[in-house]
DNA sequence: TTTAGGG
DNA sequence: CCCTAAA
């Protein structure tokens, strides 16, 4: 009787907000729109100043500034690709950069699916198709000119102060190779690139020598969009430490405001998010690659909307990655020559190169690269039945690289780093040498090929050729600062190597057996089910670990090796969790203050009340742990895990979670914020919280 | 975009 | 925390 008498009081004394909930109309909209906007008008202005810049920089050699861009720019001009496949060459040369660019930039490119014989079902899914070669370049030219106009942006965007270029790409080799910068004019340049990359290699094209192919239709508005508007977003943003978070937040606060990228990127995330969770996953393995290619922007547009510090980096990660595989000028020919020399171009690639390649790659994450292009040809049979390989170094295919004389070695050097990214980062496939004959048929097992038999051993290479599969821009991982080199490559291994069984018919007899792009001594012949769980524990390993800021155990190298082929690979990709954050006491205690004020309706008025400066909690977070603190206060102390949260806080939550769940929510609107205090520590034993109303107004 | 709930 | 159906 007593309590119950108190309790109706307390109950009534809680006050309704009188914080009238503003009209969500005009809570916070429009800013999709003015962010296509903003995204564009930035780019015209940027291509506006390149134009400037590029009269200025018309009569002065660009060598004065030693910056990338510029030597970029450079080579950009005078790089000529060429592509050629056996007998097929299949060539293109840019001639203007600004039409060259958007012929590569184009993202939009849309190719008809002509074969996909292999694969049945994926016709069913036409809507989502896979990136694949082009076969002609007419889809070049038809996408050139739907996207002209995407492409300029692009190139602005991406390009910021760089003059057009072949390949948007370059620049960023060069601050690539050298490897550290890790300012976000840098990081911003390259994660600009990554539009361009499809389009690059949907013109490059080699003639896949392979049959099956899946014709890709990459949305292309929206990355453009997309990233035209994030790397706005990104000019603004500046790394800091990763545990900065909320200082983070704050500082992103200010560009927040004005939401550049949010709404694209949610929209996209959300898109994404629903395709990778769709059934089209399993009706379409295929089709997994491909939104994981444009999961990349998903992802960015989530981490966007958490607007943590380091989602961003994660972006930037993203980016980067996507810059390096983006490619632009330059051409492979078929597939294997030499890659210790690329006897066409201008200049050796010298070791150092290679290294500095090595180091690059390893820096910004990219070990596949690395490891392709390294290691020790050694090899030895073990003792059991398996074969044992040591792969010192992959032959790539020769790389045609044409350079102005005055271009400098620096610029050499990131052109024909990009030559070779863009080889690794488009289709490849491993091709295997046995005594300098290429062992085309895949069903052979090693023994039946001799690579079991240790004299052979020696006599075995592996090689690197344009393979028949477009490989989607891998995602990166997530905080890349924080993580290993070799953190992502994982997930980059298989993701850009991944290649379907059916697709994979570059050789004459396909088999079951993907190729596998392996850096380790991994045995060949490692069997699917293997090969698809190691990679899901190293991509979940890869994903929790570096999470949690813990430095992703060097994936042993038989792990990398792995290249998967299966398809359940990503999921776990896709939806980043955000890294757990538990509440503290004091946001516990604020939460509890804003809903005793707005009751358990408003969340987001929770959320701006007592959390606008916390960008990583949402207002279904509060909800969320409005919910957990109702249910820890209903529990015993010895059944709550997690920091302990005050009894007096609980007896709170308990208070107005009765007096909220009794009294409809929302009413809100006519009540003052009062101030509850419980003070009866007796009645919470009993199960509920006595509130008596300390203030009402 | 928010809310409300289930997982 | 995530994911989503509803609103």
């Amino acid at each position: 009787m007593v309590f119950k008498k108190r309790l109706d009081y307390g109950f009534n004394a809680f006050s309704v907000s009188n914080v009238p909930r503003a009209p969500r109309s005009i809570r916070k909209r429009d800013r999709t729109k003015r962010v296509v906007e903003d995204g564009r008008i930035c780019a015209f202005e940027l291509l506006a100043s390149l134009a400037g810049k590029l009269l200025e920089e018309g009569e002065s050699s660009a060598s004065s500034n030693a910056s990338a861009g510029h030597d970029h720019v450079s080579i950009g001009k005078d790089v000529k690709l060429e592509t050629r496949y056996d007998d097929k060459p299949l060539k293109t040369e840019c001639v203007g950069h600004v039409s060259c660019d958007a012929s590569v930039v184009t993202s939009d490119w849309t190719t008809e699916n002509s074969d996909n014989s292999k694969e049945p079902k994926h016709s069913e899914n036409n809507a989502i198709l896979e990136p694949t070669l082009t076969k002609a370049p007419p889809a070049c030219s038809v996408q050139i000119n739907d996207d002209l106009k995407y492409t300029i942006q692009k190139c602005n965007v991406g390009y910021g102060s760089f003059p057009g270029n072949l390949d948007g790409c370059s620049p960023n080799f060069g601050e690539l190779c050298d490897g550290i910068s890790e300012n976000g004019v840098k990081r911003e340049v390259e994660t600009n690139n990554y539009p361009t990359m499809d389009p690059l290699e949907v013109s490059m094209t080699f003639p896949a020598p392979i049959n099956s192919e899946r014709d890709v239709k990459l949305p292309s508005r929206s990355d453009s969009v997309l990233n035209a508007s994030f790397s706005r977003h990104r000019n603004d943003i500046k790394l800091g430490s990763r545990d900065d978070d909320e200082k983070f937040s704050r500082f992103n606060k200010l560009s927040n405001r004005f939401k550049v990228s949010r709404p694209a990127t949610c929209i996209e995330d959300r898109r994404i998010r629903k395709l990778l969770t769709s059934k089209y996953w399993k009706a379409a393995p295929k089709l997994k690659d491909f939104e994981d290619s444009r999961a990349d922007g998903g992802i960015k547009a989530l981490q966007r909307k958490r607007k943590t510090y380091y989602d961003k980096c994660q972006y930037d990660t993203l980016y980067k990655r996507r810059k390096f595989f983006d490619r632009s000028s330059i051409v492979t020919s078929d597939g294997r020559i030499g890659s210790e020399n690329v006897s066409n171009s201008p200049e050796k690639v010298t070791n150092e190169n290679e290294n500095k390649c090595r180091l690059v790659a390893m820096s910004h994450g990219a070990c596949e690269i690395a490891s392709l292009l390294t290691g020790h040809q050694a090899s030895h049979k073990s003792d059991d039945s398996h074969v044992k390989l040591s792969i010192k170094s992959f032959r790539i295919p020769e790389l045609y690289i044409e350079v102005p004389e005055t271009a400098t070695v620096g610029s050499l050097k990131r052109t024909v780093m990009e030559a070779v990214t863009a080889l690794l980062g488009g289709r490849i496939r491993v091709g295997v040498l046995l005594q300098g004959k290429k062992v085309r048929d895949d069903s052979r097992t090693l023994l039946q090929t001799g690579i079991s038999s240790e004299d052979n051993l020696d006599a075995l290479g592996f090689t690197l050729e344009p393979g028949p599969v477009i490989v989607p821009p891998p995602i990166c991982s997530e905080e890349p600062l924080l993580q290993l080199p070799c953190g992502s490559a994982p997930q980059n291994l298989t993701r850009s190597l991944v290649v379907t069984p059916a697709l994979d018919t570059g050789v004459p007899d396909a088999t079951p057996d993907p190729p596998l792009l392996t850096n380790s001594a991994k045995s060949v012949d490692s069997n699917y089910e293997h090969v698809s769980s190691q990679t899901d524990m190293l991509t979940d390993q890869n994903l929790s670990e570096s999470r949690a800021l813990v430095p992703v155990p060097a994936m042993n190298v038989e792990a990398l090796a792995v290249v998967p082929v299966n398809q359940k690979i990503r999921k776990s990709e896709l939806a980043q969790r955000r890294t757990r954050r538990p509440f503290s006491v004091s946001e516990v205690e604020a939460l509890v203050q804003a809903v005793e004020e707005l009751g358990t309706g408003r969340w987001r008025d929770v959320k701006l009340r007592a959390f606008e400066n916390a960008d990583h909690r949402t207002y279904v977070d509060l909800k969320d742990k409005w919910k957990t603190l109702v249910h820890t206060a209903k529990i015993s102390a010895q059944q709550r895990r997690g920091e302990p949260v005050p009894q007096e806080l609980l007896d709170r939550v308990m208070a107005a979670h009765a007096y909220w769940s009794q009294h409809q929510t929302k009413q809100q609107g006519k009540h003052h914020p009062g101030t509850l205090r419980i003070t009866d520590s007796q009645a919470d034993r009993i199960g509920f919280a006595v509130a008596i109303p300390t203030i009402t107004m």
